[in-house]
RNA sequence: GGCCCCGUAGCGCAGUUGGUUAGCGCGCCGCCCUGUCACGGCGGAGGCCGCGGGUUCGAGUCCCGUCGGGGUCGCCA
């Protein structure tokens, strides 16, 4: 090594001692005859004081040094307490440039960070030079703790983490796939995998029994603050296995990453249904920091002669102190609406002498108006939102006003963490859009996995999955922190008969379902053990572990929007060689779509 | 793909109803300074106001388009 002591772990114990350093200049200090460094490396940072006038001089922010020196107390009153290292200094005897730097495109000390937040856009083009400082490196290097803290559990419980393919299939699972033109099969791709989902079941057949992998996922589709085309899983997957053993795993894993910010996770973990999710909060991945929840009114409303109201779903949420909100605020929350696909948001104000205000009121009963506070549970001086239309996207609507509503009036605990497992969701959802907007109940035909096709229905459900597969309910955990979904998993379908009959209620015949899995559907046949997983975010519980806005602080090199790389920009042209080698363009023989292996 | 917001010096920002030479802080460069830790002092450099078009006597400012960034809805099993 270069270095004989790390700078930042030097104390009043050194003094005395001759050591060598290697670090960054994060600051300097020169006053002519005396010079003050902060050397700064990964374990922290120390006070080099240099009295070599030539010496000093010439040094600027982020040079490179090697510095030998003795560790001397500081004087009295010299002391820096907002240093670990702040009792002692290291006199510089040799001070060598390992290495100079141009100006900087931004500041990377934290001192000189005061004049304002950094550009995310120049930031991430220089990322090497973000990594340098204090927040962004405590980000990066807490990830490593979180993956070895998913290491540590899973090795206790005697897991297998097994790699499988990034060069794979295209397999129509939801997501657009990222292709690869395969040069030895001019007109035939590889895809990236979205996730591993698929061999993972394998490896179950394969008699792995416990699996897991920090697994990188890719998925072609438009960006969101929370969303990346690369991403990364924690993947876990186990044969012989019910629910339960599944979330009573990912609780210990949990738990294990959680320790690593001082936060002890409650357990078990509560849970709720999918239902009473929707019910409540409008959404599958409810905030718990915050209360607050939907008032289901359609019983209520059951006779209201006011024609809005007259539908298949009317539910309320509060906001507290909402009614002396001026007009104009009112109006916002129209467009607001609006801007989410409503037609808007209906309102009554409760005045605080209790009479009720605003246009609907105006248009129900006397006798709803007399209740109508206590149903839904406001006080004086709030404000009632109401949702009428159909159930799910009413729900939605109400669900994100909740959402909004604890925003705006601080109803949100903002150092919690809470917790849920969201458990028996629908196996199937109606795929087409008039449905899911709730407009008209279609039948048959058009249906769609919630969670994915080798979900597998409770038992209870498996005589009527054909005549009511919107009833059906599945095996299938999410796992829901703060509002944001960690993960879900669950246990998935092992035989053979059954696969195809989900498959057939999706859509999917014997023949697709042959052509896209049928690798799997061959590997059911011989002896599969029944299994189920989970899969978790890795940016996302990092994110959220490291108090970060974005996964983006918490991927080393994320791509920005439109999923391009601003530090290498990538994607990029590629040459005519490269196109004619890779066989981009090839034109693929007639009737032959399924791939190489055909020919 | 729809909608909203933002592009001014290396970085963070200001720039009035359209009106002289586009400012401020930090950083940068030079000189000075022996106890600072957001060191300090003096001096200096640095701008296609994202790009293209339009309106106007005159555009950083108004209009249209476009590119880039951010957010959001669709989408993301």
């Amino acid at each position: 090594m270069i270095r004989t002591h790390d700078a930042g772990a030097l104390r009043a114990e050194h003094v005395g001692q001759t050591v060598t350093l290697a670090g960054w200049v994060a600051n300097r200090r020169d006053h002519g005859g005396v010079a003050f460094i902060d050397l700064r490396e990964a374990s922290g940072v120390v006070q080099v004081v240099i009295r070599d006038e030539e010496v000093a001089h010439q040094l600027r922010a982020e040079f490179c040094l090697k510095v030998t020196g003795e560790v001397t107390a500081r004087r009295e009153g010299n002391e820096n307490p907002n240093l670990a290292t702040g009792a002692i200094e290291v006199v510089a005897t040799e001070v060598e440039v390992l290495s100079t730097a141009a100006p900087l495109p931004f500041p990377i000390s934290d001192a000189q960070s005061s004049s304002g937040e950094v550009g995310e856009e120049v930031r991430l083009k220089y990322r090497y030079l973000d990594l340098r400082r204090s927040g962004p490196a405590a980000a990066i290097r807490l990830r490593s703790k979180v993956n070895k803290a998913a290491r540590d559990v899973l090795d206790r419980h005697d897991f297998v983490e097994v790699e499988t393919p990034t060069l794979t299939r295209s397999t129509p699972e939801g997501a657009r796939d990222f292709l690869v033109p395969a040069r030895l099969h001019p007109g035939s791709w590889y895809a990236l995998p979205q996730s591993p989902q698929l061999f993972k079941q394998l490896l179950m057949v394969g008699g792995m029994e416990r699996y897991y992998q920090i697994a990188r996922c890719y998925r072609d589709e438009d960006f969101r603050a929370d969303r990346q085309p690369e991403f990364t899983q924690l993947d876990i997957e186990m044969s012989f296995v019910e629910q339960e053993d599944v979330i009573a795993l990912m609780e210990d894993v949990l738990a294990e990453m959680w320790k690593l910010i001082d936060v002890e996770i409650p357990r078990p973990i509560p849970r709720m249904t999918y239902a009473e999710a929707m019910a409540k909060y409008g959404s599958d991945k409810p905030d718990l920091r915050m209360g607050n929840e939907l008032v289901e009114c359609t019983d209520y409303f059951r006779d209201t002669p006011f024609r809005v109201f007259q539908a298949e779903y009317v539910g309320a949420v509060v906001m507290p102190g909402g009614a002396s909100q001026p007009r104009k605020q009112l109006d916002a929350w129209q467009e607001w609406a609006k801007q989410r696909g409503a037609k808007g948001l209906a309102y009554v104000l409760v005045q605080e002498d209790g009479t009720l205000g605003g246009p609907v009121a105006k248009n129900i009963t006397d006798e709803e108006k007399a209740g109508l506070a206590a149903h839904v549970g406001a006080e004086p001086g709030d404000c009632i939102f109401f949702g009428a239309g159909a159930t799910k996207s009413s729900r939605a609507l109400l669900g994100a006003a909740r959402l909004e509503i604890g925003r705006r009036c601080g109803l949100i605990d903002e150092s919690a963490f809470a917790f849920t497992w969201v458990v028996d969701a629908p196996l199937f959802e109606p795929a087409s859009e008039a449905v899911a907007s709730g407009d008209v109940a279609v039948g048959g035909g058009a249906w769609t996995a919630v969670h994915h096709a080798f979900t597998s229905p409770k038992p209870e459900f498996l005589d009527t999955l054909e005549e009511s597969p919107g009833e059906a309910l599945a095996y299938a955990y999410d796992i829901v922190c703060n509002g944001s979904e960690l993960g879900g998993g669950s246990i998935r379908i092992h035989r053979e008969d059954v696969q195809k009959r989900v498959f057939s209620v999706m859509g999917i015949g014997e023949e697709e379902a042959q052509e896209k899995f049928g690798f799997l559907l061959d590997a059911f046949k011989y002896g599969a053990p029944p299994h189920g997983g989970i899969a978790v975010g890795m940016d996302r519980i990092c994110a959220i572990l490291a108090g970060a806005d974005s996964i983006r602080d918490v991927i080393a090199f994320p791509k920005s929007g439109g999923g391009f790389d601003p530090l290498t920009a990538a994607p990029a042209p590629i040459t005519p060689a490269q196109r004619k080698e890779a066989g981009v363009d090839a034109v693929p023989a007639k009737d032959d779509a399924s791939g190489p292996e055909q020919a």
